[in-house]
DNA sequence: CGCTATATTGACTTTGCTCAACCCAGGTGG
DNA sequence: CCACCTGGGTTGAGCAAAGTCAATATAGCG
């Protein structure tokens, strides 16, 4: 957290690297982003809520968040997990009323940016904005893939990509050390994302540790063999729109 | 279709006016938009392929269309369902390579817009290009709902959410005529929309129709009491983000 | 040490899938 | 004009995956 405080735009850096090149001078405004209006919440509080009038565009610093869905009767639906490096709906301000909610799983430090400050420095380091724009894009296109594993995969492959997911994301904000990442999820979180039910994600991670190519538990996940897990979740790496593989 | 070539902008126009008062200027640019590089798919041709490199922005014109991907072993998951006047991939063209597909489910016709036409346009209507980036938004929007239906409503209410959806977003194009609209979807579409098999969605369907809400068959929609079915789906409008409803 | 969260496990049920036969309508060509 | 073909759609029987409900275990944490 030390090094975060001094770099605090450290994360969201080591992502659009995997997309371009970024100057010193976007570096530097990134990091002048991240530094400004800091807020923090705690696991479970939302940080914004459905029908809320969107404000802010926010940066997560440090910790997991989630986007989600609420019904009437209660089920939720997770559609997104937020890692630290991410944007949350960098144009949402454009909309009168969130659609969802966004809600911490570990306690998380992130920036609130006004449009304003937002566009000022988007204003003033277009190539930055580029990569602001393929950001949000990639998020769309995670978005999409979660809908190929909710509506296709079957339990066993739905977990194997979930798990493979995090990991190369958190891999390429630097949050990967050797085959280990934290992994702050409940069988409940991944099940409300996934479409499955508790008990049922319980037995599916069982049978996924059983195949040795990874172990899943809570707090932290230990990819083993990536390149089975990916085989076994048909995992193809394009929608993550990285430059290189990694 | 004689008026839809005088004014081939008119369902995209339709539509922006669920969000904001086009002025003429912005009409007018809309048509010229949608009268140059028109193009031409027959049902099931893909417009664009997964792995191709994005050159264009399309509009739909005329016809239905879907955005689609296929895994290795033949699954397809149906993404989105594109209406006249739905753009496809408005910053696509920032990113190297689709990571889905798009095909024709009618014949249909449609405008390629190079990106430099479309920033000029843009460019010289600021107001226009603030409503195209809220039909990006709720196009975004949509996407989330349909997790939601995916991971949580069972084969009943995600079939009468489809239908409601595709209804309204009909509606606010002036595509429905009294309680009808078109409705050129096979059941093998819904199935691989809804993650469903086709077996099971024709015995939905029936379902479906039995209430009396709808009658739902090829070719064909007819929503006899919406409010009962939007119930029935646990539909909320909210997510498709109109100024009023309709 | 005990409380609360979460995870595991078992027995049973249900939803939806599989496979396959059959039906039906529209379109085409003899 | 009709026979056939083809692409949907319907239906049935049996099955498998995942859900439900509930009891039990476990692990942090105050």
């Amino acid at each position: 957290m030390d090094e975060n405080l001094e770099n605090p735009g450290r994360y969201l850096i080591a992502k659009l690297n995997a997309f371009m090149r970024t100057t010193s001078g976007s570096e530097d405004a990134i990091n002048e982003m991240a530094s400004r209006r800091v807020a923090y919440a705690d696991r479970g509080q939302d940080i914004i809520s459905e029908g809320d009038e969107p404000r802010t565009v926010n940066l997560l610093l440090d910790g997991w968040a989630c986007r989600y869905k609420m019904m009437e009767d209660g089920r939720r639906q997770i559609l997104a997990f937020f890692l630290p490096g991410d944007l949350a709906d960098l144009h949402v301000y454009i909309l009168n009323a969130m659609d969802h909610s966004i809600a911490a799983i570990t306690p998380i430090r992130y920036a609130r940016l006004a449009p304003k400050e937002f566009e000022e420095i988007s204003d003033a380091h277009p190539k930055l904005l580029r990569a602001l724009w393929w950001e949000s894009l990639v998020t769309g296109s995670i978005q999409r893939e979660w809908l190929v594993s909710v509506g296709q995969r079957d339990a066993l492959e739905s977990v194997a990509h979930l798990a493979c997911e995090l990991f190369l994301r958190l891999k390429t904000v630097g949050l990967v050390q050797g085959q280990l990442c934290d992994f702050p999820l409940t069988q409940l979180d991944i099940a409300d994302a996934l479409g499955m039910t508790q008990p049922h994600v319980s037995r599916t991670i069982a049978e996924l540790n059983r195949t040795g190519y990874v172990i899943l538990r809570r707090g932290q996940l230990e990819v083993k063999d990536l390149e089975r897990l990916k085989k076994l979740a048909a995992f193809n790496p394009n929608y993550l729109h990285h430059l290189r593989d990694d």
